[in-house]
DNA sequence: GTGAAAGCGCTAACAA
DNA sequence: TTGTTAGCGCTTTCAC
């Protein structure tokens, strides 16, 4: 292995130098500059990152904790932050929430992470567990816009990056009641516990447009409180089967949506004709749904981007204030009017 | 920040002592053992990775290199791979195949990752740069099936994971060509100048079975040769808008297959009554489709766990020999008899 | 402006 | 069975 004092034996030079040429952290005159870095290419030097971060407490290494990759939404999240991340020589790690959240929390913190987006909010942490990361030297960033209401705990304190749904869903209340609709189902594949932003918003504007106010028209899920296509379909399902004459049904997500769209069809009734549905996310496969998904979009990608930019903010010992994005409402032909009669 | 030594102290033991219990290297009376398992909990003590990594030169990082994460087809990979890795105390970074092949190599080479998974064959790596991973100590996996023929790269050597797809292509086109198909299309996505597995057995069957022979019916991509929805309907369009009476169309995957039946539902045909559309990859969207869509599945989160225990075995010294699986025809609605007349 | 040297926390011989 | 110790390759003062 080729090691920087190799670099500096070559170049006639010292170690020093060699490390102050590759970190620009001092003025190094032009000469031993070009000398250094022609040594550099010529034995193929790269550095150590495990010297380094021994050396420096700094790993330049990030995680995104995420509770799915099968759903397309935090790949794209992902995406987003490696895409800044690789410009700043940092490098993200996939945590996946599985298991209990001392175990993934440990995990990070072994591996000394810089920073860790948690892409969503209801894996089930606690602020005590935040704390501990943050001592740990672990800068982390919330995503997700959920508000837990349980007893487990209150919400988490720290920077946030949120999705503003408010003109969004309003938005489409308004829509659907000029549209006709009265009767509207939303599945939130959620413990009936939590309370989801979204649903939340949801219930606020239905009541307040002067929806029919159905309890049995909210669904909640099913442990383990998954929101993928199989979710949707077997609410709906199950919605269907109790006969409650809604005309649209607003799901968590678009993969919900997706398994909504399904149970509909198979009990075959129409989309939109015979009940609308509107999912959240606007995943880029929603477009090529059949009929194509009307859906609230979340700039996913952005959120990646962005979450990356703040750790990298944090980690240069920047205070940060939480931010908050807007959502847009993507209309397309899985909504239409009430039938008549 | 609490060290081996502190540890080792509190205990009243020596740091080799402590050493030796957590890696479980060498035997350890349990009297001490439990010793310092007490001390370890007592003082929260984590062990520093950085330290490790320089001393053992062991990084216990692995990579997986993927195109996108737009289509979870990779997610899921990725999501195999990293169930394995955790629980041997591995973690997972993403490699996105961005910029040039030199770069993404570089990122791997600085991190001296133990191991990293080419997830695809085609991002235009060389056998020397392969072999330069190697000698800096970097294992690695080939999946993906495709064999370049072009000029830039001979076939790469090195342990490959790869689905075995003649059955399933065979069976599909037997079944096609009894329900009375002829002219089928096949939209490849790619360079022209990649011979791509998929496409390649499609070709040899097609021809084997008697099928129309007619080369407008093999579409390649155009540059940057994504297979993603909207290059399957870009393609679609095109054939469609050309009027080559083809009653069925196989896509590189899934993805290209929502884009298609997309294009053909604008035009105003009907699937699978006018037009059979079929994928590949079987991901998970691809059952929520509308109509459900015939698919030949790849045995994804497999590939991911395989890949990460190929990898840990070559990490231990072990010789590693290439694994192929065996992929699946799924028959869903997507596909019918072509109509009489 | 450049270099010497003391760690960073751990592994892995080798001693005891 | 347990302990001692010499590195691993780099950062970072602090002299020169």
């Amino acid at each position: 292995m080729i090691t920087r004092d190799d670099v500096a034996k070559h170049a006639g030079v010292s170690p020093a130098t060699v490390s102050n040429v590759l970190n620009g952290s001092k003025y190094v005159s032009s000469e031993l500059v070009s000398r250094v870095e022609q040594a550099i290419i010529e034995l193929g030097y790269i550095p150590n990152r495990a010297a380094k971060s021994l050396a420096s407490k700094k790993t330049d290494h990030v995680g995104i904790l995420v509770p799915t990759l099968s759903n397309p939404y935090y790949g794209t999240i992902a995406e987003g932050m490696e895409s800044i991340a690789r410009h700043h020589g940092y490098i993200v790690s996939l945590i996946m929430a599985e298991g209990s959240t001392d175990q993934y929390i440990s995990r990070i913190i072994e591996r000394q992470l810089d920073g860790v987006f948690l892409s969503d909010f209801n894996f089930g942490l606690t602020n005590k567990q935040l704390l501990h990361m943050k001592n740990k030297g672990v800068h982390f960033i919330i995503g997700g816009d959920s508000s837990r209401s349980d007893s487990t705990s209150a919400t988490l304190s720290g920077p946030r990056i949120t999705v503003n749904y408010e003109n969004s869903i309003y938005e489409l209340l308004m829509y659907l009641k000029k549209i006709g609709h009265r009767r509207i189902a939303f599945l939130s594949g959620n413990d009936p516990l939590i309370t989801e932003a979204r649903q939340t918003l949801f219930l606020k504007w239905s009541h307040e447009l002067g929806f029919d106010d159905d309890p049995d028209l909210v669904v909640s899920g099913t442990p383990p409180y998954m929101t993928l296509a199989e979710d949707g379909y077997r609410d709906t399902k199950r919605l269907l089967s109790i006969r409650k004459n809604f005309t649209a049904i607003i799901t968590l997500n678009d993969l919900m949506a997706f398994g909504a769209m399904k149970a509909i069809r198979e009990e075959g009734l129409h989309i939109p004709e015979d009940i609308s549905v509107i999912g959240f996310d606007n995943i880029y496969l929603s477009e090529t749904a059949c009929p194509p998904l009307t859906t609230i979009h979340i700039p996913k990608y952005e959120i990646g981007q962005i979450a990356m930019k703040l750790l990298l903010e944090m980690i240069d010992g920047e205070d940060v204030q939480s931010v908050k994005l807007e959502s847009t409402l993507i209309l397309r032909d899985s909504v239409a009017p009430v039938k008549k009669g």
